[in-house]
Parts: C-alpha cells; structure tokens; sequence
DNA sequence: TATTGTTATACTCTATAACTATA
DNA sequence: TATAGTTATAGAGTATAACAATA
C-alpha cells in the first residue's frame, strides 16, 4: 500500500507546523471534509446544515446569519432558496422590521436537522478521539473566543 | 454607531455554537482574513505564504504540497507558477524521481517569507491575546493532533 | 439617508479529465 | 502500469454593484 499523504507532514511539519492560525484551517478543513461525506447522503453540505442549525435553535434573519456564519448576504439568499425549495426552511417577514426575513425551519427541517445533528455529533468522536477529556474541555472554552474575537468585525 | 455584527452570536450562539468543528473552521477564517489583510500590501495571500513557507523550511515536492496544504495539485501548478514568475521561488527537478519538481524559495522569496512570517506573528498576538499563556501551550499541542489526523487522509 | 433582501454579474477557488515524461 | 506535473475546462464558492421595499 502507499503512504497516507498526512504520514511525511506529521514527521516534519516544517515552518507552518507551528503556525496556530495554518492548524486551525487545517483542522476545521478536515472537519469540514468529513462532515460533508457524512452529510452527502442526505443531500447536505455543512453550509446547508449551518443555517438550518442556527434557524433551529435561534431565532436569526438573514443579515445575521450572513454575520455569523461569515457569508455574502447574496450566498444566503441563494442558500435559503435552495433549502425552501426542498421544504426544509421557510422565511416569515420579521414583526419588528419588515424588510428583514426571519429564517425558520419546517417539521421536516427540524428532523432534517435532528438526523444531521446525530451524524456530526458521531464525525466529532471519531475526530476529538485523539483529545483526553481534559483536552476537549479546555478547547471547547477557547475556541470561541478565537471563532468570535471581542472586537470588531473581520 | 451599529453593534460589531459578531456581538450579537456572542452573546446567543444557538447550536452551532457548541460545535467544535464550526468553531475550529470559524477561527480559521478569521485568522486567515486577518492574514490576507497584513499580507495584502507585499501582494500576498495566505495561501501564497503557505507555499513559499513551507518551501523554505523544508525540502518538498509540488505532490507533497498538495497534500500538506489540502491542494489539488493542478492548483499547486498555479500557485508556484505565480510565485515562479515574481522571483520568489523556482522548480528544481529532484535527483531521486525526475518527475518530481522540488519548489525552492529565491534569495527575494527568502526575505519575503521573513518580513510576511514577522507580519503574521504579529497578528497572532492579538488573534490569542484573549487565551491564558497555559491555554496557548495546550492549544499547541492539541492542533497538530487535529489538523493531521492519524488515520488516513481527508 | 441607511439598511434588508434580491438579482445579475464577475471573480476566485476547487475539481476533473486528458496528456507527457518519467518510474 | 502507475505517478508527478501540466493544461484546459467546468463547477462551486465568493464578492460587487444596483435596485425595491422599508426604516
């Protein structure tokens, strides 16, 4: 069999190998891969299930979700189309402000969501398995602090 | 003046917010938009750094770039092509496989990588300024584990 | 006047297939 | 036969500008 291509860089990572910022865009890459593969079945990509996520436990317009998840408002409004057009999202003009368009998923965007869910949470142990409980539990504390830096915008 | 458009996530993050993965691809891209920022004005990216880093702190072929940077090759081409054409680094063909091109940073490129390596540092001080100097270390050891995966490739 | 969502459009990034030269 | 690099090309992702509706 041939090497991994991952085996060479873990022996000598070079330079890059002690940059946080390059690890953590490998990291989430990786990630993203796996979360893509398991989520192809369904028809989903980790952008999809992003917003449906957020949609599911927040109520959030599309301005925001744009924010959070560091998209184009136009990538929204095109990846909201696609997701109401497949039944899973709908938008409701907001009673506040009626330009802006609260995103709300269906019954079926809420199952939709809850299989999803089940199938990163089971990426996620195969991932952090390399992590001691103490390891985790001090990562999931920082990151959001790196993923939402207190001041300004990107 | 308007709220920071990440104020508000911070204070109702919803469920993505606890997921690890979206969080480790969120901090990457903000380190990797505060990169292309400082980077900009030497007419660099991020991704053109990674090249010439790696380049000049190890021996490596187009092939192993691609998989340590998560490139298709036929982007690597591009990408060195580029740098190739500024003066920044050249192919060499390597002495044990002649179809293997080894990219080799220039004197110019080797002078760049230090003024873009002392921009980029600088940037992480304040991307980890909010972490405790013990969060920092147990971040640097857990990355490596994350972003190279022991098991196969991506 | 400024902002949200929308549309159209251009630009960048990424993936695929076919080719060559080497192995 | 298989692999590294290259090329051409298509596809996906991202950014910009202009517009209508609303604030």
């Amino acid at each position: 069999m041939t090497a991994s291509p991952l085996a060479t860089p873990r022996t000598d990572l070079g330079q890059l190998g002690t940059d946080p910022v390059f690890m953590l865009i490998r990291a989430g890459a990786v990630g993203r891969a796996r979360g893509n593969e398991v989520l192809r079945k369904m028809g989903l990509k980790t952008r999809d299930y992003s917003i449906i996520s957020t949609a599911a436990t927040r109520e959030i317009t599309q301005k925001e979700l744009a924010d959070f998840l560091m998209l184009n408002p136009s990538q929204v409004v095109s990846l909201v189309d696609d997701l109401e057009t497949r039944g899973l999202v709908k938008r409701t003009t907001s009673p506040h402000d009626r330009r802006a368009k609260i995103v709300v998923p269906t019954a079926k965007g809420e199952k939709v969501f809850a299989e999803a869910r089940e199938r990163l949470t089971q990426t996620h142990e195969v991932l952090f398995a390399p992590l001691s409980t103490q390891e985790r539990e001090t990562l999931l504390r920082i990151l959001p602090q790196l993923a939402f830096p207190a001041d300004l915008a990107v």
